[in-house]
DNA sequence: CACAGATATATCGTAATCAATATATATCGC
DNA sequence: GCGATATATATTGATTACGATATATCTGTG
């Protein structure tokens, strides 16, 4: 109805560069490009170290979890999972009541370099939101919930 | 001086899963998770489909200026042109002035390429957005912009 | 209890990513 | 104008990511 060029199809969207989905891109890449120098000391990039963390966190957990928390691609997380125990971060366990189910757990090294990672995040983290009013992280947090139930279909994780 | 574990080192910060770098990560990973099957079509993913769209709209860019605005490793956005070059979507030019400089522009196929892409991801956009308040999604978007500037030290892009 | 389908993870092949280094060109100091 | 340093992009080698498929296990149906 207006004289956008664009008819009725929603509104007129900004060029990408001014688009939340850009600038959510560059975000994260800036994350990527400070923490990776960071985490190679332990053999680990910025992906890899929030598994860590995330099991820090979480506790022993399946792999499948591991994808739904991660939004990876199943074989992606597979091969992180060999490369964590590779590393002698975690261990890895046949459930016995399913045999399908893969539980990895941290050893007691990839608990260290857990809690080192997270430490250093928290430094890039509070660099992130330092001066952000607390209020407006928590509406931007629960917003990003929001963002992912409508990218995700019907629920989020 | 509180009784916090941490000391006085910053407020004590949410776990990783709950953290907005997180969510950042999370939000990205899914938007990749829809978009890359609607670009293999054109031989494309989520990155390269920005590359294009960007060109769309900023025009003629060196080398140089997309490694500022796409946050990605230098030799990184050097194989992606590349590997865009060799799809037909864009061409490389040495700037006359200054040999050293590669100036990119896109194909008149790269041009329609582009402008389908635009559209793919304008309805994810739309669907992420969508439903949500535009003045937050500006404050979002603006708090992003601050976000990126103190991760990336004195200025921003 | 056999068998078809579902579920969970692993593997495979190709291609992309990253960090480090190389190459080529330009600029500055003298 | 010559050499040293800086800048812009390309290349290299090893690793990682992704999508597709395979393998193994479980569940339901008759």
């Amino acid at each position: 109805m207006a004289d956008g060029k664009d008819g009725d199809k929603a509104l007129a969207f900004p060029p990408v560069y001014e688009r939340l989905s850009f600038r959510i891109h560059k975000v994260n890449a800036q994350l990527a490009r400070l923490c990776n120098p960071l985490f190679r000391q332990y053999g680990l990039d910025l992906i890899s170290s929030r598994i860590l963390v995330l099991m820090l966190e979480l506790g022993p957990i399946r792999a499948g979890a591991l994808v739904e928390h991660m939004v990876l691609p199943q074989s992606t997380i597979s091969h992180q999972i060999q490369r964590l125990e590779k590393l002698g971060y975690l261990s890895r366990d046949r459930r016995d009541s399913d045999q399908r189910v893969v539980t990895v757990a941290l050893t007691p090294t990839g608990r260290l370099v857990a809690e080192a990672c997270e430490k250093l995040s928290m430094d890039v983290y509070a660099m992130m939101v330092s001066e952000m009013d607390p209020a407006i992280l928590a509406l931007i947090t629960t917003e990003f919930d929001k963002m992912l139930s409508r990218l995700s279909g019907t629920d989020n994780i």
